[in-house]
DNA sequence: ACAGTAATTCAACAAAAATTGAAATTCCCA
DNA sequence: TGGGAATTTCAATTTTTGTTGAATTACTGT
């Protein structure tokens, strides 16, 4: 009854390998929602699975964090941000835009200034974060 | 009545430096809520900005969100896993690793396999991604 | 005890992200 | 129209992350 088992995880498996050995258990679930193939079809498709990470990544540093909580409430230009959080020009400017370029924040000019402000989808994903993550 | 400009961006601000410029509307709303020490009062402890940006790096890679979607439904030992991932074994377990260290999944020994699960947190934080995104 | 297997760990390397300082851009105002 | 200020851009460097393949651990059945 036994199939044959073969080194699963060493080298990746491919098409024609027997499949490894798998706990009872484990087998009858998956053989109850329709095996591998039901399983590779709740895999989101790569252009989600981008864009998403993608988001997760500009979240992922707590210098970002930080300049979105300082424009929770209201629009800042650049300037009053590093009044607080006293970083290089450069290096704010290189995170607000990792920001802007993930939909996080957007930037409006007025005169000599740029002012960031936060967007729905930002406000929506940090609100988030912070009701799931306890 | 303006007070000195100075260049505030090129270089950190330092405790002795007189107030940038800024526009007067920003001024208006900044003092309306209590100036710059409100402002900092918002800022997540340092500690949980580190907790937050770290599920946020955890959940940035596709791989790992491929992995995730794979357990959404049942847990399933590494080698099934991979049965669809098709990841060399030190790969896999690599992005295991950090999703089992930021809490997002759990792994459970049952004999020779070991059993992933995703967890609450995990299944929450996936679940606010996909609404807050759109 | 031993052979076989699932999964992890380790060290070397490659790739991607962050930091730095200098230079450039854009706008305002005299 | 020229100087000053806010912000960004760029290229060089450092740091962090991810990948690879070999070696190791831990468990099972005999």
């Amino acid at each position: 009854m036994k199939r044959k088992a073969v080194i699963c995880c060493g080298t990746p498996a491919e098409d024609g390998d027997p499949a490894p050995e798998i706990p009872e258990q484990i087998q009858r679930e998956l053989d109850a929602i329709g095996g591998l193939p039901a399983l590779e079809n709740r895999i989101p498709s790569k252009k989600k699975l981008e864009e998403r990470s993608g988001i997760c990544q500009a979240l992922s540093d707590p210098i970002r964090l930080t300049i979105l909580s300082i424009i929770w409430d209201q629009p800042l230009c650049v300037c009053v941000i590093n009044r607080i959080m006293r970083l290089s020009g450069s290096k704010l400017s290189y995170h607000l835009n990792i920001l802007k370029e993930s939909g996080l924040i957007e930037g409006k000019n007025d005169g000599n200034w740029i002012i960031y402000s936060i967007t729905g989808r930002g406000r929506r994903l940090l609100q988030c974060m912070e009701y799931a993550k306890k």
